[in-house]
RNA sequence: AGGUCCGUAGCUCAAGUGGCUAGAGCACCGGACUCCAAAUCCGGCGGUUGCGGGUUCGAGUCCUGCCGGACCUGCCA
């Protein structure tokens, strides 16, 4: 039986924090032998909201990196560059055609960002016909996503069912796959980790940086003095040991008891986090010394040619649909 | 293409009819306080006022050209 196949994609937003790992990237390389996977470096998309591209050349091959330093095979799933597959462009304007406007209007993420005093251009509003075109041009059956992309994807499948009606069944419905995550607070403990937050630690930081980053970690406010009793359960330091501890089998009962009754002082607690953090980031840092000197271009034709030629296929396939072929 | 309005610190905005060294909040950095962090209190950094000309003793302010942006009208893609 064939497997289903997957689209996921990341904006090129540089190196790749913990929460971009723990919120998708290390779910993806679990999807890798179930699914055929297609994931794809989110070019066009980052434009919406980024005219200065200096520097995404760059950006681009951070990601490609820190994916592949999570662990993502370029032997078992397609890696590209969105911007590499003008399929991808084509699709879009067809879909655009069938698209009314007040489907774009209500998109909750649409309006945030308009709130936020974004520029409300042309590609931001049809932002959600491109990541239709993105998974329908691979008639991908599923697509991981977390909980604020379900109103686009549905978009997506109202658009598939949109032209299957109108023209013929080419495009499957894609279907939402939510996956348990992990969700991280950034460092400030009030935010999602984000790297426009300056809140986050990178997959690939210097252990003097981590050093420094988890000490300016907030903490419980409550807890003043050496030897107040603290309140791990609602601490995000204690958060960050929850989730990493495992790795280095710490006794988190311990850690918990000890700040409870003030014996465990913050910063002692945060050097142990640091300590943690650095151990258990040192694989992707060596892994990303090495990738850094190879040429990754081969990775991204290789990616490029599979996943063209699907899309050329299917968008053969749509043009045919609609009487122009 | 034409018309109206606008452009001041990284961000939001101040600077009566031209007049002292262009100010404040937020952000950022430092200090005090904390085992740290936060909160709070001090202190600091930060500007070729979009660019160039002109009028004037003196221009952020007035005139002009350009650049950039918002809105309106036309062009019936």
């Amino acid at each position: 039986m064939e497997k289903e196949r997957i689209l996921s994609g990341m904006r090129p937003t540089g190196r790749l924090h913990l929460g971009n790992y723990l919120g998708a990237l290390s779910n993806w390389v679990k999807l890798q032998d179930r699914y055929e996977c297609f994931f794809m470096i989110a070019d066009w998309h980052t434009l919406t909201d980024r005219t200065d591209t200096k520097g995404l050349k760059q950006d681009i091959k951070d990601v490609l990196i820190d994916w592949l330093c999570a662990g993502l095979n370029p032997e078992k799933s397609t890696l590209f560059v969105q911007s590499h597959v003008p399929e991808h462009a084509e699709l879009h304007l067809l879909l655009s055609m069938i698209t009314p406007i007040p489907w774009l209007e209500r998109c909750p993420t649409y309006k945030e960002k308009l709130e936020m005093g974004q520029e409300n251009n042309y590609g931001l509003l049809g932002y959600p016909v491109l990541q239709a075109a993105d998974i329908l041009i691979y008639k991908a059956n599923k697509v991981p996503v977390g909980e604020d992309q379900v109103a686009h994807l549905e978009l997506s499948r109202e658009i598939a069912r949109r032209f299957n009606h109108l023209y013929d069944h080419v495009f499957p419905e894609p279907a939402p796959l939510l996956s348990e995550t992990v969700k991280i607070l950034g460092l400030d403990g009030k935010k999602k980790m984000g790297k426009s937050y300056d809140n986050y630690i990178s997959l690939s930081e210097e252990p003097r940086i981590i050093e420094e980053k988890t000490q300016g970690m907030f903490t419980d406010p409550k807890k003043i003095y050496l030897g107040d009793p603290g309140h791990p359960q609602e601490c995000n330091v204690y958060s960050y040991h929850q989730i990493f501890g495992k790795f280095l089998g710490e006794n988190l009962e311990q850690i918990f008891k000890d700040c409870k009754e003030g014996a465990l002082a913050c910063t002692t607690c945060k050097k142990n986090l640091a300590h943690l953090l650095i151990n258990y980031l040192a694989p992707f840092r060596q892994k990303r010394k090495e990738l850094e000197k190879e040429s990754l271009d081969k990775i991204l034709n290789k990616g490029k040619e599979i996943a063209s030629r699907l899309a050329t296929s299917t968008l053969r396939e749509v043009k045919k649909a609609m009487q122009m072929l």
